[in-house]
DNA sequence: GTATCTGCAAAACATTTGCAATTCT
DNA sequence: AGAATTGCAAATGTTTTGCAGATAC
């Protein structure tokens, strides 16, 4: 049985051939896509597919623990279907969304006075090497 | 001369009074208020403000590096004019933004590669110790 | 008098919701 | 049958844009 369709009933969610899709594209592009990128990358395969089933799917592998939400720009809600424990950096030239990965964990005092961490989100904003050199901006 | 004029004509930008509003407001509340809350709390002193000029004014204060973005949650951009090194922590059960300070930096091996940082940000989502005692969900 | 700034109305955009049809178990 | 899922269309909510009038240098 596939590793992906074993997930889905492993939470109790039904393994709809969307639903797989989505979880599978995921898997294996990490490129941090949007829901929109997802839904157009899909499409094609699944002529009737919906963004609402998209978006809805999402949602239940985030809730389900299965992706991770990542937030940089407004408006621009992106999904990782990796959750170990890694940041992001964002490219503000070329857009392209770096992961890098770290072992240490953030010791905050004022964390400790009871706060119940359910996420940690590191990220950065800046040019990536490749654009880092040329003219364009923004 | 009042301490926020000097900051816009330092920046070459007009200290009209719906900026400096907004920039007072931003200095005097430090909740993390989105563009609505300041357009609401603003509005009666101001009868003929708009949430143009608020988002506007947001703008240029983050351009002109007088204010940072928090992004936390999507479709709810806030603004701290706070720009000491700290980071946010997010109640998912009240909504509260609360702020913690730290003094380390986070030395990220890979980031060294020729990437460069304009921002970084850290932030959690949790429960503050407020809500995580109560029984009230999400 | 010219560039900047404001604010109204409309547009743009991502995301959510109502609901009827469909699909699983 | 009964619950969960899909997908269309419409609604929502935030942010942006076009543009005319007002304001400041």
């Amino acid at each position: 049985m596939d590793k992906i369709i074993e997930q889905f009933i492993h939470h109790g969610l039904r393994p709809s051939p969307q639903r797989v899709a989505v979880l599978h594209y995921l898997s294996n592009h990490k490129t941090h896509p949007t829901a929109e990128t997802i839904y157009t990358a899909l499409s094609p395969s699944y002529p009737t597919l919906s963004r609402t089933t998209v978006y809805q799917t999402l949602e239940k592998l985030y809730e389900n623990g299965l992706t991770q939400k990542i937030l940089i720009e407004d408006g621009e809600m992106r999904f990782d279907a990796d959750m170990s424990n890694h940041g992001h950096f964002k490219c503000t030239s070329c857009g392209k969304v770096f992961d890098f990965f770290y072992t240490q964990d953030f010791p905050f005092p004022q964390m400790e006075g009871g706060f119940k961490v359910q996420e940690q989100h590191l990220y950065y904003k800046g040019r990536c090497p490749e654009c880092k050199e040329s003219s364009s901006r923004q």
